[in-house]
DNA sequence: TCATTAAATTGTT
DNA sequence: AACAATTTAATGA
């Protein structure tokens, strides 16, 4: 495994707040997999044994309700790292976690997670931080799921992966196809299509052969609230 | 480096 | 679900 630390500042963004030797340990436990899409990452009800990070590729956090159906809650997208909530709780894994795109999955240990949240600081400020921002995403989540369009989805999601504490890794574009972004917010390729080009036509996001940009995320954001107050007059 | 081929992705029906 | 058009990636001269 390569010591260089540049290879991993992409994927690892939070090694950057560590010391040179809590870094030394972090590269030389991290395990690394190949992984191909529909391989499982993580499956419900499983001992958490790791801090899970997508160094590349795209993974999908999922759970199968009672009913059958697959609820997507997230997707993961390259520099993302999830699973922080379950370690601290030594819990089971709560959900599935499926590989959508080709790529490489980072795997840190449990001991040297609370190896870190023991000795640096600034290792708890980015689990913290993170936590939080997390929180928020659910419960935007919620919201998004009871009442919205199909157009609104699709762009909930799309900004949700451009969120740049919990995916510090997606910069000005994001590499997804229109299926993968169809798996992720329940809709099929062809709706997607649909609303990816009526949001590009409001001029926020652009698309591109395989991937999307989002020249100004505040706005797509607003997409989605301004949308979300009509539905809310009318229903009032 | 360039041309050809295969594979992936998109846009439409 | 199927189709053609387009873009990218891979291959080999």
């Amino acid at each position: 495994m390569p010591r260089d630390f540049t290879d991993w500042e992409r994927s690892c963004a939070w090694l950057r707040g560590l010391t040179e030797h809590e870094r030394e340990r972090v590269m030389d436990d991290l395990q690394v997999q190949d992984v191909a899409p529909g391989d499982m990452v993580c499956r419900r009800g499983a001992r958490a044994r790791h801090w899970v990070g997508v160094l590349d590729g795209l993974v999908k956090i999922a759970s199968v309700s009672i009913s059958g159906k697959s609820l997507t809650y997230t997707g993961v997208a390259p520099g993302g790292w999830f699973g922080e909530g379950t370690l601290l709780k030594h819990e089971h894994w709560r959900y599935d976690v499926i590989v959508l795109r080709k790529g490489r999955i980072g795997l840190l240990p449990a001991e040297t997670f609370f190896w870190l949240l023991d000795r640096s600081l600034e290792f708890n400020r980015i689990i913290v931080n993170q936590l939080n921002e997390r929180l928020g995403q659910f419960i935007g989540q919620l919201q998004i799921d009871r009442l919205s369009s199909a157009d609104e989805r699709v762009a909930h999601t799309v900004a949700a992966m451009f969120h740049p504490v919990l995916y510090p890794g997606v910069d000005r574009r994001l590499r997804i196809s229109q299926e993968e972004l169809g798996y992720l917010c329940g809709l099929s390729r062809q709706r997607v299509n649909r609303a990816l080009r009526h949001l590009g036509g409001l001029g926020l996001l652009q698309l591109r052969y395989g991937g999307i940009e989002v020249p100004d995320l505040d706005a797509l954001r607003q997409y989605e609230s301004s949308a979300e107050i009509t539905e809310q007059k009318v229903a009032g």
